[in-house]
DNA sequence: ATAAAGCTGAGTAAATTTATCGGGATTACC
DNA sequence: GGTAATCCCGATAAATTTACTCAGCTTTAT
């Protein structure tokens, strides 16, 4: 039940890019360095998060990445489903899946890991950046 | 955020279990062969489970593994627990822990992750095995 | 005595995760 | 137009975890 390494460092370097919304484009290598993350980890995260449209790039210097929408267009959820797939604790339940699988006992089984889905789903797109860093009130 | 094959199968055996609370000891062939779960693999998962207090084991001819108590009084927290470890979405905010790492921008996503344990454990919580074989109302 | 069952540590193959490498493509700036 | 900063991206390697298997023991009903 544990995020990857690649869900927390994706959103703790999204965390920073919220931080430097008004500051133009940050370079991967300053976030990298910061953050203290693998440099080239980072850039491996950041693809998806590019491909999904959560980010822009600025190539060339004074390139690199800033968010493509305000903190507070931006969920938690987005960020995670990103980088580590749809929001599921068993494969059978994956957000979008609706068939059931053939055992019997499954479904009873079947209800736990959708509420615990739902909630999970729920609370992530709840927060959004600008949550976390503080520009908006508490969502508890 | 997956949960492993380990607690997946250790829930449905557990929920097994709670269908056949009255008929006395379930050997665990026949777990595993209900199931279609490897019966060393599942020898694995019954180990952590009774450690923790949840099935008793009657050794010998018609032994096999019991509830410890009532499906009512346990919750598939427990066997989460017992199982998985923790419940906790990153390790620095495991159940018990309450030390802050040293980074500072790691406190903002702290929050993030404090939120997400505490509604998933409350879940887990929330729901018995007697609810999940439907012996009491639907605890949505 | 026998066989049915649980008990348990050690070992292993496969999958997944966490990177690293190497080079290419753009572009601001001089 | 050359240079250096930066993103782009597929391939590979190292480390870790997962999901199981093996082998052999202990207990106990019959």
């Amino acid at each position: 039940m544990k995020l990857s390494a690649k869900g927390e460092y994706g959103v703790r370097a999204m965390v920073m890019l919220a931080l430097c919304y008004d500051d133009g484009p940050v370079p991967l290598r300053e976030i990298a360095e910061k953050e203290n993350i693998s440099y080239q980890f980072l850039e491996q995260i950041f693809l998806p998060l590019r491909r999904a449209g959560l980010i822009d790039s600025v190539r060339g210097p004074k390139g690199g990445y800033a968010l493509a929408r305000a903190p507070g267009e931006i969920k938690v959820g987005d960020i995670i489903r990103a980088l580590e797939g749809p929001i599921a604790p068993v494969d059978c339940v994956s957000e979008g899946k609706s068939d059931r699988c053939g055992r019997t006992e499954a479904c009873l089984t079947r209800g736990i890991w959708e509420k615990l889905r739902d909630r999970m789903s729920q609370l992530l797109d709840e927060i959004t950046l600008a949550d976390v860093i503080g520009l908006s009130a508490d969502s508890t």
